[in-house]
DNA sequence: AAAAAACTTGACCTTTCGGTCAGATTTGAT
DNA sequence: ATCAAATCTGACCGAAAGGTCAAGTTTTTT
């Protein structure tokens, strides 16, 4: 049974133009199963539940992506390319640390507030031990954090940031950024303000970046 | 039906002595339960799946528990008492800032550490909007954070700590030590190291206490 | 206008889920 | 030894899960 189609119909897309049709039905079912896999995780998470927030029948969902993994998966993508991405556009050598560490934070930080969801399904990917990424983290992450490494290594060698393991750095730069979208419940109920608010967010900008570049820049009065 | 029974079973073991079986039997499935929730989610994993990896009949594992929420929350309420104390422990006025900060950044990452798993359920139960224990983050969490704010703030006010937020410090504080154990496939992945590995722990303890102390502590040649 | 391709969808399939229950067995107090 | 309470468990239930399919409608190509 289907034995001559070695793609499938969504997968067979990508060699003839895409169509506006099936471009708005593609970004519709997304942006619904973003918020239900950001909301429930992906065991939590029905095709019909996807379907129903998208206002089309399960089957249909199905004629587009497959199945459950695709969708998750098309996700996922969109997230890993946008957050590498911003990582190599802060981080370069032409920069100088201050001005890198603080427009990468506020850029993480910005995104936290609005992106939360694509945030969480990242979090939740990783807490669940990264089953459908693995290789992801591998290879590309992994590559990529060795070149971002390698800038901070090079600031610390011209003296201007003080001596520190730069995975680490990273490691905690994502930690606080993300906090505020992935616990956005937890803050908003201890702050009994909403997560969105400004204040909360220039809070957050400020402690962030005190923590980085109070502790690591050299000799520049703060 | 059961009009007559106004506690359940389990519920009722607590006005009697339980018995070295029911303590055993109740420790062996919490054991189980923990190890499945923090891998698959609170929707991913299922009764049988629990009872399976405790070496039990599904039904025996209902008889204890009743329903899989209370397995859930037995959990959760054992971390968050966990976390609280440690965090009332260290975060005391009678301790200097450097000695308080430098033991609770080192308790946690111990914490994240050791107990890997109690930290992803947490986790998880934030990223899902908290639904189990909304009450818990309005009410508890946030006086025991208003109390921890008033030592930080006395800190401040006293000249031995430089101004900051102190529930953003704690949030980042959180973000910081969690991620070790919340993250770990990634941190693992980047690092190509377990995450267990004693350089590895030094090393995030050496980078959290970093950030904290070096941009907050007044005065004094770190 | 006709044929082909793309899209839509109600009905259906199998599997698994959380939970129940009746009856069997074990345990503990007297 | 007796009996009641506690424990155990295979069998079962209705609901919901992911996914399929065939028959239909719409759109595009020619």
């Amino acid at each position: 049974m289907r034995g001559q189609a070695i793609l499938t119909l969504a997968e067979n897309r990508a060699l003839r133009p895409p169509g506006k049709l099936r471009t708005a039905r593609i970004a519709q079912i997304l942006e619904a199963a973003e918020l239900e896999f950001a909301t429930s995780g992906f065991e939590g998470t029905s095709t019909a539940a996807i379907a129903a927030r998208a206002g089309l029948p399960k089957a249909n969902v199905h004629y587009y992506f497959g199945t459950k993994d695709k969708i998750y998966r098309a996700l996922l993508d969109n997230i890993l390319l946008l957050w590498l991405d911003e990582a190599d556009y802060w981080i370069a050598q032409n920069r100088t640390p201050r001005a890198a560490l603080t427009g990468y934070i506020k850029a993480k930080l910005t995104l936290a507030r609005q992106k939360p969801l694509a945030s969480r399904i990242y979090a939740n990917e990783l807490l669940r031990g990264a089953p459908h990424i693995a290789g992801y983290l591998h290879i590309a992450l992994r590559s990529r954090v060795k070149n971002l490494s390698a800038v901070v290594t090079s600031w610390v060698e011209a003296g201007q940031l003080q001596p520190v393991a730069p995975a680490h750095l990273l490691f905690c730069i994502w930690a606080m950024t993300q906090t505020y979208a992935d616990f956005a419940v937890q803050i908003g109920a201890v702050l009994a303000k909403p997560i969105l608010d400004d204040e909360v967010f220039e809070d957050a900008v400020a402690t962030v970046t005190k923590l980085v570049l109070g502790s690591l820049l050299t000799e520049q009065t703060t």
